[in-house]
DNA sequence: ACTTGCATACATTCTTGTATGTATGTAAAT
DNA sequence: ATTTACATACATACAAGAATGTATGCAAGT
């Protein structure tokens, strides 16, 4: 089996970043191989290398899969100017993403490889800014529409809207890393729409 | 260089416990090798293998001399039940663990091992059993102070206590995970009690 | 004398990166 | 419409260095 048309060599990219998802969650990122990805693919190193210079280069093709959609999403739910109820927007945000850890194998695989079963170190420790880079995107974006909410007198009057996002904000970083952890009992997944709304209960007025 | 005495001996050993320590921290677990650890420590592999079987056996060796004083530490200040005021016990125990990570270094540098210079795969899954295990226990035992405080009549009537024990423990998770990774700036790190305050404002009557 | 606390040596098993081979797609020239 | 030339998409082979566990050696404690 030799040289493919331009549509069969995106397909094996494409599987490529598949069996790395699949292989790094099982064998953590480290412990993985070149020839691990390659077999798991049915390629070999050769067609590794084509694609991808090294295995960071596989795994942030990877993990932008992830993330771009989930950046759209937040601008969509959280920054929408229409929406009449600020805290239901937050909510509704938080929401979603369980949904979307709830529907999406790759999305939650994704999740748990970058929670659990990557070290940051070396050429990784970048990835872990870029990380921290985009939890202050959402740290700042929930200060936004919590202090839409004050405006609007949704919040309880002694409650800072600073103050309020940062606990949202640690709120959802427990959440998603609890509902990711939590792979057996799936305990705690069953409850987590009910914990947001608890949460976003704890501000109304 | 030879054979020391007994005293000597533990000293090696808690040498190689430290080096471990900061190894771990520079290149994360994963590659960390024997050597490594031995040479960063002023040995061999031989002492190594000597004092510990294989890798893990050094790494729960570490773990270890962090978790039992937490342990500790938590039943003392959660569970006393001479306190008059439960929701101060919560903040307290809080406060505490910050004022930990904040004054030991090693307490540190242990947790940002775990938190992202480990993964948790193979002969590593079970450790993170026991951090979850851990978790839970946590869980718990907030909860039982939250009932405390429910009688007390310090909350809000409208507030669950096990969906505020649920929440401060997210809260926490979170906080822990940003106060961890938050090296550079340390822009977190200063307003950390703060937050752990308004955190409990929100829940008192 | 026997055990302890290491150091040294050895054999084996991965990995990696690169280099090279090779057949096919593709586009331009004829 | 062929042929030609080149790039593409991999497979295979090679060299070199880690890393591990164990086995063995050895001097000092007890």
């Amino acid at each position: 089996m030799v040289r493919k048309t331009k549509e069969n060599a995106e397909l094996t990219r494409q599987r490529l970043i598949q069996a790395a998802r699949q292989v790094f969650l099982a064998r953590g990122v480290s412990r993985t191989t070149m020839e691990h990805i390659a077999s798991q693919a049915g390629v070999t190193r050769g067609a590794v290398y084509w694609h991808f210079n090294n295995k960071i280069d596989l795994f942030q093709a990877m993990r932008e899969q992830v993330f771009l959609p989930l950046i759209d999403r937040m601008d969509d739910t959280l920054l929408n100017e229409g929406a009449e109820d600020p805290l239901s927007c937050i909510e509704n945000f938080l929401c979603g993403t369980i949904q979307v850890l709830t529907d999406s194998i790759e999305t939650r695989e994704i999740y748990e490889i970058m929670m659990i079963k990557c070290e940051y170190v070396e050429e990784f420790a970048t990835v872990l800014q870029q990380i921290l880079s985009n939890c202050s995107g959402i740290l700042q974006k929930l200060l936004l529409v919590y202090e839409r909410a004050k405006v609007q007198e949704q919040l309880h009057l002694s409650h800072d809207a600073a103050q309020l996002a940062m606990d949202t904000h640690l709120f959802f970083i427990g959440l998603l890393h609890m509902w990711v952890k939590d792979t057996d009992g799936n305990r705690f997944r069953y409850q987590a729409i009910e914990l947001i709304k608890a949460h976003m209960k704890l501000r109304q007025r």
